[in-house]
DNA sequence: GGTCACATCACGAGAATTGGTGATGCCTGA
DNA sequence: TCAGGCATCACCAATTCTCGTGATGTGACC
């Protein structure tokens, strides 16, 4: 996806100069040095991106970021996430303290759920394989600059996967609205005594739904069932 | 996914009697007509994708699946989910049902949060809005044929910050580790009886480090320390 | 009209939880 | 060396929860 949809982008830089003011400022972090090159030479004015910074390492990369000017930092920072595992992540929360309006693509080779899912906590914006064309990483940095969220198909698939993990509703339990009631008063943290002063009725109702909630729930215990509703996010 | 199909059907097969066996079968389900027809046409063999169905509306697509033998099937169903609101993410369970490795790809106007996450939870997988080119929309159907997910950047960065919010850590909490195990004992809901079974010491130990515990989380019980755990993650 | 699910209420016993207060030993960092 | 955090254990009292076993009334459904 993402063709060169940035015909009319910025073709004039190449004749006012400049513009490249206005061309996003992008930082790259890559420690493979002839990627590093070629990533650099790819960000150039003439495809409406302007390189300010290049780096073998996170590490060198937030000591430069700290000594930078706000008006300096950079639009985009292109994360090489790279099989070392370390020294990546890690660093993204210095990024974002540092420079809160960065957004960070990340490159990547693999497209581990566990990754992805820790750089997105992380902070990240984007997401890459290095597999990915030149024009569609400039485009996607372009995107990034632009607010948006570039990610290639593969890793969008361990995305969306997570993310119906994480949303799906499953209600398999069929709980009667009383019992529902007294399983949100639970996880409330309300008393038996406080459910029955708050619903006005007996303690004693109270216990009876409780413990036809419990059976419903197979669980034996207020914090067993608090547990298992708000896992299957019954309530 | 699950391409080996297609064997007959196809009107041209007597021109090109195999090569449109291994393009994916795409339905779309569109209710503007002239927008229809474009996307039926930009499904063209041509382009190696192979439309074998369009409608005008979810219902008759689903009446139309439910005849469809499994070998012909869609690989891919386009979904116009526009401004009506219903009639588009109910089926969905429905599709997933009835053709469980077909994959969905959403074709909108709007990038909200809330439809995003509801079209994830039933079982969607690629997200393109209506402003996307044709060439994108058709990369995106084979990204998708392929496994991927395909998505406008914008809404990923939805998706993206949708996923950020339900990961993110949140531990303002700093509890000892064996604050911690008891929490994730109470959370297994397991009794303080086992708990001290399980780790081997006594139960007033196990009262001890709860009772800790529940000063720190700010609760009086222990249904409330899994209420807080949970919704905050520290477990 | 009968059955069934549900909400309501009740008693009683035993188990579990909670809240004080206090003590001992271990380890770490100042 | 010493304070402080942590893990461990203990006793005691009050409260709360859990569970078994009831009961009544109401509404839905066949």
């Amino acid at each position: 996806m993402s063709r060169e949809t940035g015909a009319g982008r910025n073709v004039r830089s190449t004749i006012m100069p400049n513009l490249s003011q206005s061309h996003p400022i992008v930082w790259i972090v890559e420690d493979h040095e002839i990627l590093r090159k070629n990533l650099q030479r790819l960000c150039a004015p003439a495809r409406g991106l302007n390189c300010t910074g290049a780096f073998a390492n996170a590490e060198t990369m937030i000591i430069a970021l700290r000594k930078t000017a706000a008006s300096e930092q950079p639009h985009v920072l292109l994360m090489d996430v790279g099989l070392p595992g370390r020294s990546g992540l890690e660093v993204l929360g210095d990024v974002i303290q540092l420079a809160p309006d960065c957004r960070i693509v990340i490159l990547t080779v693999f497209e581990e759920e566990k990754k992805i899912s820790a750089a997105i906590s992380a902070g990240a914006s984007g997401y890459l394989l290095k597999t990915a064309h030149p024009e569609q990483i400039v485009d996607a940095i372009h995107e990034a600059a632009r607010g948006g969220s570039p990610m290639s198909p593969l890793i969008a698939a361990s995305v969306v996967k997570l993310l119906a993990k994480l949303t799906k509703p499953s209600q398999p339990v069929a709980l009667s609205p009383r019992e529902l009631e007294m399983l949100s008063l639970i996880v409330e943290g309300l008393t038996a005594k406080e459910m029955a002063d708050q619903l006005g009725v007996s303690i004693h109702t109270i216990d009876s739904h409780t413990r036809h909630l419990f059976k419903k729930l197979d669980v034996r215990s207020r914090a067993a069932a608090v547990a298992r509703a708000l896992r299957e996010r019954i309530v």
